[in-house]
DNA sequence: CCATTCTTGTGCAAACAATCACATAAAATG
DNA sequence: CATTTTATGTGATTGTTTGCACAAGAATGG
């Protein structure tokens, strides 16, 4: 390991070559040159090598990386080798769709707190018989259940103040959903996904080609 | 507006201020520093100068930028002053999520066909009354309703398969939410929302400061 | 109407990121 | 066992993006 700074786009870049991995390794390939994995990630070879070299020596000299150690490699260095447990704050419809998503869990994430403020929602159970817990329990069961990673799935208006409650309850990162940029104290984590940015990149390109 | 190169994260920021000043005109405020927004979007004052210096000069020197005016020339320059009408295919749990956002019809996204390829949904209509159809009918409904932008909700396995369908059907532009890297055509575009690599990035961090 | 204050727009340097090109090492070949 | 082939690892190079620092323009106030 060498302990230069790694680029961000190496670590997200790192998260597609584990997925190709899981893929060839799926279809029984063991071998992997670089220009192939560069190829199904849709970047340069020499990025594949080179993301890699950040941390370590994991390939064999004229022959390729062999693709069940290279997953290996790749998953300790994200931080894939264990369990992540998380809490969905605002179980909508966007929040049902994720909780029901089984794909998360095989990847090692784990929705084990569910929680909202509907007072028609909170005490009842999900499909999969989750319990919806209040917001008052949050800290509680972020405590109790060891959670490290907070999910906004609320509306816009109240992500910020979403945020702030994940905080004080001990939570460390946050996935956030909602259309805002939210404020973090220093040493915790956002990260955005964000739908209508992307959207609104589309519709750029999509104009600028017409002109 | 210079023909100079626009850098793509100045596309993404765009999206950002035209946000933050549409929550600020909802807020009655009439004019904005150059601060003050990039405080709201998270990023440097100067990089807001600059990306909006690439496209014209908005702003009154010693005063700021006048929301409204800003708002319109943003929305102008992303393409969003106009209703983009869209496709979605694969009409499960996520999909469900999204054809039941109001918040994209408010930004001038519409989906106007859905489409899957389950028989025990196909026929079959949504809460909203709109039909589901077979992917059978795509080109022809694609070209009826002159849609331009397809949305991917099918399994990752079906996402290569259904961009190739979408692009047959005459589709110029794609937003996936697959966990795959779809290879298009030169002169499509597509853009992945890809929720697992935004976790895996938070997962890297944490793991990265337990150090 | 000059001085002061404020905030934009931008040239330039620094930081960061991607790509090339080749030395290096392992395997295959004859 | 020398030669060829193959594909990695990486220094050098090129390109892109960010951020500083300040000149320039607009308003304000005495
Ligand atoms: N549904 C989508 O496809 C989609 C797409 C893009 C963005 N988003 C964003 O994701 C978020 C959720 O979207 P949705 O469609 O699920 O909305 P929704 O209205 O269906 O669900 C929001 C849920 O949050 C709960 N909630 C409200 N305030 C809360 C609070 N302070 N604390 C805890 N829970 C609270 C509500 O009771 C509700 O159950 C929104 O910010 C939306 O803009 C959704
Ligand atoms: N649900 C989530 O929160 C979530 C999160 C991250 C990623 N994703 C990704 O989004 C995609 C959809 O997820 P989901 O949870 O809605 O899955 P889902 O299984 O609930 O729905 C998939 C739908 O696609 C349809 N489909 C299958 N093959 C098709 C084809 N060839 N053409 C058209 N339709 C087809 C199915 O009939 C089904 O209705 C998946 O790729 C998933 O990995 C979902």
């Amino acid at each position: 390991m060498k302990f230069s700074k790694i680029p961000s786009a190496t670590i997200t870049r790192l998260s597609l070559y584990s997925r190709a991995l899981e893929d060839l390794m799926h279809g029984q390939v063991n071998i992997i040159a670089s220009d192939k994995l560069a190829q199904k990630c849709g970047v340069n070879p020499a990025q594949v090598r080179k993301d890699l070299a950040y941390f370590g020596e994991f390939g064999v000299r004229g022959v390729g990386y062999f693709v069940k150690e290279l997953l290996f490699e790749i998953k300790k260095i994200l931080g894939l080798n264990r369990r992540w447990r998380m809490a969905l704050i605002g179980i909508g419809n966007l929040g049902l769709a994720l909780v029901a998503h089984e794909n998360f869990l095989k990847q090692g994430y784990e929705f084990v707190a569910v929680f909202d403020v509907d007072p028609k929602k909170v005490g009842r159970r999900l499909p999969s018989m989750q319990m919806i817990h209040g917001m008052d329990e949050l800290e509680a069961i972020v405590k109790e259940k060891q959670i490290e990673i907070g999910v906004i799935a609320t509306p816009a208006s109240q992500a910020q103040a979403t945020a702030r409650l994940l905080v004080a309850a001990g939570i460390k990162a946050i996935l956030n959903f909602a259309p805002v940029q939210i404020q973090m104290p220093e040493g915790f984590i956002v990260d955005n996904v964000d739908f209508t940015v992307k959207l609104d990149n589309l519709a750029y390109h999509l104009t600028m080609e017409a002109v």
